[in-house]
DNA sequence: CGTTGCCCATACGCAGGCGTATTGATAGAG
DNA sequence: CTCTATCAATACGCCTGCGTATGGGCAACG
């Protein structure tokens, strides 16, 4: 937990920022979906009242709004930050995959705010996030050689697999390959979705 | 559309039915989500009011129970039904996604069941699921003559590859593979998820 | 023609979330 | 110490969905 941890119980004395409030609405998200980001619970759950909220907000559609954004860049400068700095592009292909294995939760959130097909705002975030991702692992494969009619089907192959396996992991915990089995499954990904030669 | 279409404008003299409700409710479910099974609301699609609803239904609970159930059945015979029938075990794979990539609707009614991970009733249901379709590529696998060790690790491959098929074509309409070009991706998987031997 | 059962409409009370208006508390500036 | 700006609490009206109670229409059957 970081020093200024919020949406937990306790006073926390600090005064609550728009942020705060913007981060808190991504942890409901997560969980509950899109409708579970509603003023009054999220202010019980922040130990405020709604009063507060309504300083900082003009409305529900404003706090919907400064998640999303605040989201996107999130999983911006994720993608820009520390993946960029690799030289082989096989590797960061393979880090790309970690990535994405590791973090359950903010798997979760992806494929909470995907689900939300129904809100536009939600659709062109989503949209220009996953655009984004798919994007960057074409341009791997392009770096790994691959043709410009191949790279873009292999960048959407791997791309689905890999939100496949989150959509999987969270909807039968218990098949999911877990441990040893995990690490052959990982390796199995890997060998066939990075095809031939460029081994680092 | 079937001669007792319901959910649609228009008298349709037709009294309504248990199973048309919860037809219905499944419909609003691909679009809205989970959430989105109101009673009020599903009323004035189908030109009743609730009070229709209530002779049918006890409450919401039951509604979204039946749809569920009607959910399962509907998956679970199409499962069954004529994919069983198929002898060679690589053909069999091959229909597994030619369906999955086909019927775009029931995927997108999956996603949004899935979804619902703050539902206890769902989760069961979508777990159940999943894990027959699991257990159906495992066994596929295993007829082409794959070990017991490998056989699931190639199955949850296969599934979540086809699972992030329907996410990401749902996610980014216009970046995944049309015409032709699906062709291609679809024969690009099929070698690339069903390795060596056993052709038809 | 009357009765009975099926299916639906109407009207009501209740709960919870949204947004507003008003007041209160606290810290820092002067 | 006073004044002011910042942030939050309280109270209110509105809307919408849930569930209930009650009554109405209509077909089948006697």
């Amino acid at each position: 937990m970081s020093p200024n941890d919020l949406n937990e119980a306790g006073p926390s004395k600090q005064s609550l920022t728009a942020e705060a409030w913007a981060a808190a609405a991504l942890d409901v998200m997560a969980v509950g979906g899109l409708d579970a980001v509603a003023v009054e619970p999220l202010a019980r759950k922040l130990n405020v009242t709604k009063g507060s909220f309504y300083w900082h907000f003009p409305n529900r559609e404003a706090l919907v709004k400064a998640a999303l954004a605040l989201w996107e860049q999130r999983e911006t400068v994720d993608v820009v930050s520390g993946l960029d700095q690799e030289p082989d592009p096989y590797q960061r292909i393979v880090n790309l995959f970690k990535r994405a294995n590791s973090s359950y939760k903010s798997g979760r959130l992806y494929l909470a705010l995907a689900a939300a097909t129904d809100d536009v705002r939600v659709n062109e975030v989503v949209q220009r996030v996953s655009a984004r991702r798919l994007a960057y692992l074409e341009k791997c494969y392009r770096a790994l050689g691959m043709s410009a009619e191949e790279a873009p089907l292999w960048a959407t192959f791997a791309y689905a697999t890999f939100i496949g396996n989150q959509q999987v992991h969270r909807d039968t915990p218990h098949t999911f390959p877990a441990g040893p089995k995990f690490r052959e499954y990982f390796k199995l990904m890997l060998r066939t979705l990075i095809p031939k030669g460029a081994t680092p």
